[in-house]
DNA sequence: CCATTTATATATCAACCGATACATAAATGA
DNA sequence: TCATTTATGTATCGGTTGATATATAAATGG
């Protein structure tokens, strides 16, 4: 039911995924609430009226992104029958996502708040989050790389997965100096050098 | 010769140490001239005099930070007796630097403008400017462990060294996420375990 | 038809941004 | 002494920020 009053002129989720995108691009404090407006022509009590204020936009954008954008690398991450498998889909699609033309460089949970003023620290924290959450997800699935014996017992699954936790920070940084798809698969070719066992 | 008029009341090099804090610790942009004028103890004008514009000031202030902060790991870069201990010491250094509690987290040239505005686009090409000097000493650094043997000739030293930059930025987001320093020296542990001949 | 409800368009709000105009203070050179 | 030069303190500039007050438009329920 649409309810009574005056119905909304606008495609919601269309402004959604315009925020989302310009986030993106931009950032949570380089995107200015007129860029909003503007880019999905409407007024901004409409804005207003929709999403309550810039940061709950700003969220409900985070998690569409993280919901479309991160589903490729997660189901990934969760099919690949081994743990190195799992985790080179996860370097190789993120480094074409990162490298895509048609979105922005790099990833929005990465670069969306990096140093943002005090008063928005609560941005930065919800990003914080998810990263720990993906770090979580992948420490798991080496874990799991473990007790299926794809991996040796006695791995330390934490370092690892911090390590190629802290490769994807660095992608994410080096998509956004221009570097080319091309460019980042050579890196991580190099970081799976350091897989446990592997010869380099 | 001090000049003919009026004295300066501040000194100069202080206030550009402050405004390199500042920078270093809440980026350009994160940065405010009032929160400059403040933190110096001077009048907004007096900063104008001294350092022409904001924009001045940063490249300024990003100049000294290369050369103090970035003098250690230049040196080591160069006086480790091969490659590998070379880039060893790099990332133990930073890894150490970024841990700092005497300073803020990260590198300051990494995270100074991240995703800024697009009218600031001039300050992020400055800083980039300064990465890609950065990767360029490291790749040199690979060439010569080549020509002197210590890395095996016809290894992919623009690979490499792309890879122990990205290695860096990782180190940066991950030391601004509050990673200890006993975390960041896990990741350089698995990041080392890539090298060239590795057995990891 | 009309009360109610919701969304819109216009016009702003106070706060902050980077940057200056202006008058005054404090030094030097003649 | 006094003109010149430079720096300082105060007050403020126009522009932008995120967010609203207000009045009107457009739908539903009775």
């Amino acid at each position: 039911m649409p309810g009574r009053g005056r119905p909304r002129r606008f495609d919601r989720d269309a402004a959604l995924r315009t925020a989302m995108r310009l986030f993106w691009e931009r950032g949570y404090e380089g995107t200015s609430m007129t860029d909003l407006t503007t880019a999905m022509g409407i007024g901004s009590p409409s804005l207003y009226a929709a999403f309550s204020c810039k940061e709950a936009l700003f969220r409900e954008a985070v998690a569409l992104y993280n919901e479309t954008e991160g589903a490729v690398p997660r189901r990934m991450l969760h099919e690949e029958p081994t743990a190195r498998r799992a985790v080179e889909a996860l370097l190789r699609i993120s480094a074409d996502a990162y490298t895509d033309p048609a979105t922005p460089p790099g990833c929005l949970v990465v670069l969306g708040a990096a140093n943002c003023t005090e008063e928005n620290q609560g941005v930065r924290e919800f990003l914080a989050g998810l990263r720990r959450e993906d770090l979580a997800m992948l420490r798991a699935r080496l874990d799991r790389g473990v007790s299926e014996g794809d991996l040796p017992a006695g791995t330390d699954t934490t370092a690892l997965a911090a390590f190629y936790n802290t490769v994807l920070y660095g992608l994410s940084i080096q998509s956004r100096d221009g570097a080319t798809r091309t460019e980042l698969h050579d890196i991580v070719d190099t970081a799976l050098a350091a897989w446990p066992g592997q010869r380099s």
